[in-house]
DNA sequence: AATTAGTTCGAAAACGATATCGCATATTTT
DNA sequence: AAAATATGCGATATCGTTTTCGAACTAATT
């Protein structure tokens, strides 16, 4: 490895003043400035940033929490796209991110002490066990964070507007002239479950529809397997609803699937609205009508609010939740009501 | 932040003892020991990780270069999932993976800069522009790397046995009774897609099927979209294919929407078979027969090249393609020739 | 000519850890 | 009792940088 002790001794000059040449200082002349760096490019010099990262406290380096329950991790249509987002919005700043996981060497930790340990700057929490007592630890330290959709004082939270979601995706339906309309809602450990949820309640009674206690099915972990098993529930009804609002698009995917065991039509006999705008629903048919979640502007707010903080001297933590405005995607898996 | 001097000054011991207590070192007593460990503990000390690797030449990082090139990118439902696996493997050892950009701070730099730079212990490439300048100067350094599906000499390479899927795929499409069959292909500008279309060739003359030139259709970038307008082309012909074999499952995709919006039907006229076995090939209707590619192993197998190479004193590079086989997946798109 | 001001550079002290080696003290062996 | 050997601990150098501050030199001002 070629070190700055290198290039010194090599160009006659001290450390000192290669340091500065590298790094803009005004105490130095162009000349000699020139001399160095040319010297550097051509002794293939790359500064260690452990060795920077040691005096400048700043180790460029951005910490992802991404433990997914369900398992599918890294895949996760919704939240690898906000990630990606993510991703290139700070890497256009200089920041590469890494992924935070409880393994230290041999030992385990906390997130916390992994964060610390590896000196990140800031971490973005995409999925996790937001509030176990490691992460309440993890808000509430001094690190600058954001969490994707997970509400915590003092702690800045990026959301979908889910409310304003909720309610397009109901008044839709009711426009189509549904008015017996179901909803498999999502497990309702998530603070984005029980929103949809309740706001779904809340919209049906602003449009004045009457809500049926056994038209609201659970589908536990907003998975296909669970959209199936939630419709199945749905089919054996007496009254049988027009409409059915999904919580996600897995879910709104695994509903169809049983409404075509069932030998029934999507939407001949069902209109279907889903939550999420994943790829999946439009390569599918019918092609879903869904809520998208705007993932791309989702991912860029994260990196501005983190960055924000991370060049914030007081480092203040933006109490605020931020939401992000949802869309309709009108498919083929609504139609009006016959 | 809380140092090792910090606890030194505390418990009363010197610095070094408090290291050696944290490093299992062995002349030191039990009892300081524990007594340092727990007033660690209590301090809540963390180790600097910069620090260390200053000395240790250990950063505990891996870094992933994945430059996705259609723009998908995390998204991509392969690489992803290998990814994925990777990462799993190589935090249960304590290394934690960090993307490397291009950007470093407000300047740009190469990979190998940037690697460098970063103190990366060693690198996977997951997709980028296989054979730039950029990518060679990574190969040639001493930097150990392992690359997904591509090869170069001295360079570890994962791959599929694309040669036993494609040939289990057209064998398959043979036994069905299929001897029209044609073959969308992917970009040529990647190995895999020259591989699959050259075994592709070489499998039919295996069982004996005459190849004709223009069953032979290009699906440049693997997308739905190109084989959509691959399948247009095939459909324009006079004589028709019975069974189309496509390098990748989201061209099979394409693919049968180009069939379905003809108003003809999968399986019924055409069958398919896909590449790779992504997820949403079995979300879809028809489920798509394809061969599958393993990324849990290929994604475990170059976490372990990795770490040997890590580990290995002599950090030999292993020149070596290590084929992780592909196996078949049944699904409704395939059907006997009538 | 003397002072002031501006420029360009370098010595040395951090930053937070580990590694080497030497020095006591305690324990065993002769 | 002396010598040899363990055992437990610490002083110090080191890793590769940045940063502070002072020195030296040059140019401008009085």
């Amino acid at each position: 490895m070629v070190t700055i002790k290198d290039v010194a001794l090599r160009c006659g000059y001290s450390i000192t003043t290669v340091s500065k040449a590298l790094n803009d200082y005004s105490d130095i002349s162009n000349k000699t400035k020139a001399k160095i760096l040319k010297l550097c490019d051509e002794m293939g010099y790359v500064p260690n940033l452990s060795a920077r990262s040691l005096v400048t406290q700043k180790s460029y380096t951005i910490g992802i929490i991404f433990e997914e329950v369900t398992g599918i991790g890294l895949q996760h249509p919704l939240f690898s796209k906000v990630l990606e987002s993510f991703k290139n919005h700070v890497e256009a700043q200089g920041y590469d991110i890494m992924f935070l996981s409880r393994n230290m060497g041999k030992e385990n930790g906390s997130y916390l002490q992994h964060s610390k340990r590896k000196q990140v700057e800031a971490i973005l929490v995409l999925c996790g066990e937001f509030n176990s007592n490691e992460m309440i630890d993890l808000y509430k330290s001094s690190i600058p964070t954001v969490v994707i959709d997970y509400n915590f004082p003092k702690v800045t939270n990026v959301t979908s507007n889910n409310k304003k979601g909720v309610t397009e995706a109901v008044k839709y339906l009711a426009d189509l002239g549904h008015t017996k309309i179901a909803h498999i809602y999502g497990g309702l450990y998530l603070e984005i479950g029980r929103q949809r949820k309740e706001y779904f309640e809340q919209a049906m009674k602003k449009f004045n529809l009457e809500l049926h206690e056994e038209f609201m099915v659970s589908g536990a972990f907003f998975s296909k397997d669970d959209g199936y098993n939630a419709m199945k529930e749905l089919l054996s009804l007496e009254v049988q609803p027009t409409a059915i609002f999904c919580a996600s698009d897995m879910l709104a995917i695994g509903a169809i699937q049983a409404i075509n065991e069932a030998g029934k039509n999507v939407p001949d006999d069902y209109s279907i609205v889903g939550f999420d705008g994943i790829d999946i629903g439009q390569l599918i048919h019918p092609r879903l009508s869904t809520i998208k979640q705007d993932t791309e502007k989702m991912g860029k707010v994260a990196a501005i609010q983190l960055l924000t903080q991370i060049n914030d001297k007081i480092n203040r933590r933006i109490d605020e939740t931020i939401e992000v405005d949802t869309f309709m995607i009108h498919g083929e898996s609504t139609k009006v009501l016959k």
